[in-house]
DNA sequence: ATGGAATACATCGTATCACGAAGTATATAC
DNA sequence: GTATATACTTCGTGATACGATGTATTCCAT
């Protein structure tokens, strides 16, 4: 898929995969991957910039032995989530624009 | 609309502008301008990434005693709309995915 | 006729951001 | 004991949207 394309749904996204229960990296990149493949590097950014947005909070947990960081969703995130509702309607009526065929062609 | 939404559009976007008639930079702002806003610099520089991709081609022609560019879409940029089609059978899985409610709860 | 919109296009610098590459470290399977 | 999977981190780079700024012409109201 484009590269282009994906960018406004990757954020909305991570958020998503951590709505219903507290998740970590490496299961987030797991869980997008039937939706979208991204890479260790861009995850980790992204929840980065999340966590400094205040949309998630992050709590360092010990699993077999070694920590895990998990992540958990906060108001600010699920408002995030539903303002993308929103937004998408905006984002059909662009899809309506390009998609829509020349009117007057028989 | 959050910036990173639109970067996806914005290409696509332009050139649905010009699908069914040659068109300018000032009216392919206002043609936009109910879907998405876009500033001059940055409609330039996509005109000119697409021309470079040879998804259209330009040519200058007088109006009102003078230049205008023309903007005229290939059948690259007319596949690219097409191909934005197939795409967004991806988009509205990803939208599924992030909007869908916790299945478990009443 | 003068000034200010509106039209029309161009260039430059910047900030954001996705990503590949490379690195560290542990657990498990063979 | 070696490879693979798990798990997280840092760095550098390229793409790109956009504000700021500039140039030039036409149209309109005063």
């Amino acid at each position: 898929m484009d590269i282009q394309l994906k960018r406004g749904l990757l954020d909305v996204c991570v958020l998503a995969a951590i709505k219903n229960e507290d998740s970590y990296g490496y299961k987030i990149i797991k869980d997008m991957k039937p939706y979208i493949e991204l890479s260790e590097s861009t995850l980790y950014t992204i929840l980065k910039r999340l966590e400094q947005q205040e949309m998630l909070t992050v709590k360092s947990a010990e699993h077999d032995g070694r920590l895990r960081k998990y992540y958990h969703i906060t108001g600010t995130g699920l408002k995030r989530i539903r303002d993308f509702r929103e937004e998408w309607k905006e984002i059909m009526a662009i899809y309506q624009f390009v998609t829509k065929e020349d009117e007057h062609h028989e």
